[in-house]
DNA sequence: AAGTTTTAGGACTTCATTGTCTTAAATGTA
DNA sequence: TACATTTAAGACAATGAAGTCCTAAAACTT
């Protein structure tokens, strides 16, 4: 997998906020409920999130978290570089701290490339586009039955 | 880090091996050395190696191991294979279960023409093309001293 | 002011990966 | 046969990521 749990739910968390009608603050207990995350996980990335600039959190009843900016304006990059840092970007993939553009490890080049493609995708990527192709994809990992019971 | 630890190490084992002249058997203990990691770590990665078939190992003196096959004939995608699995070219980048060709999940495609190329670089990349690249670059992590001492 | 709701923050647990150690098995040598 | 050398294999320890829990702080409600 090539993000980190922890990103992986904060572009499912950012995505679900995203999709809101409005801009209102949603409670994180009902983002984890729907997208079957941890509450509390879920809060620490949020904590994160928020301290990162990419949402607002407001404390107490009628609280919760909001997107900061337009989904337009968010782009998954944004939310990899906030919860993991930019190293994925930069380290070489033997993880060798000698190894640079001056003085390459054999998979060096080769790698750069596709680096580079993954970052790409990453940083012209925004929520909205997301939130497009999402409608007709159920997030949650345990199916709920929807059906009317006999 | 693309690579886990395990295979960025096996990976580089293999390659080690792939720029012995001949094909001797050489000891884990001094590749151990020579690439700087745990002696031990790295046996355990040659086991499996070995039974993935990628390596033969001799016991006992002028033992070690030594490559199954020729540099030109081996992969890096067949090392990873072996170390971790196919996983990775397969998964969600959700890590969703549910996800698939026919209900993609909103970064399926994307992720799917990166994944490919990344698959398809490990396919095509074999160890006589990497040892003529490794020639100029030490692989230790900790650089040795080799000038004459005063 | 007291109590409720909600995020914030820190301490703690669990789990997978990474790394170490010890013993067993295979092979060679004297 | 006894002993040395080397990989094989399994048990164990350390680390870091993932996940849980509890208390504090902020905001609202009455």
């Amino acid at each position: 997998m090539l993000f980190s749990k922890t990103s992986a739910y904060g572009i499912r968390a950012v995505l679900y906020l995203s999709m809101q009608k409005g801009h209102p603050f949603v409670l994180i207990r009902e983002i984890a409920e729907n997208l079957n995350l941890s509450y509390h996980f879920l809060g620490k990335i949020f904590q994160n999130l928020s301290q990162g600039g990419l949402i607002t959190s407001y404390k107490g009843p009628n609280g919760g978290v909001r997107l900061a900016r337009k989904p337009e304006d968010i782009f998954v990059l944004d939310v990899v570089r906030v919860l993991e840092g930019m190293d994925l970007f930069t380290e070489c993939v033997f993880g060798l701290d000698k190894c640079s553009d001056h003085f390459p490890c054999p998979l060096h080049h080769k790698w750069f490339r596709i680096r580079k493609e993954i970052s790409e995708m990453m940083a012209s990527t925004n929520f909205a586009q997301l939130a497009l192709d999402t409608n007709t994809f159920d997030f949650r990992i345990k199916t709920v039955s929807v059906g009317t019971p006999i």
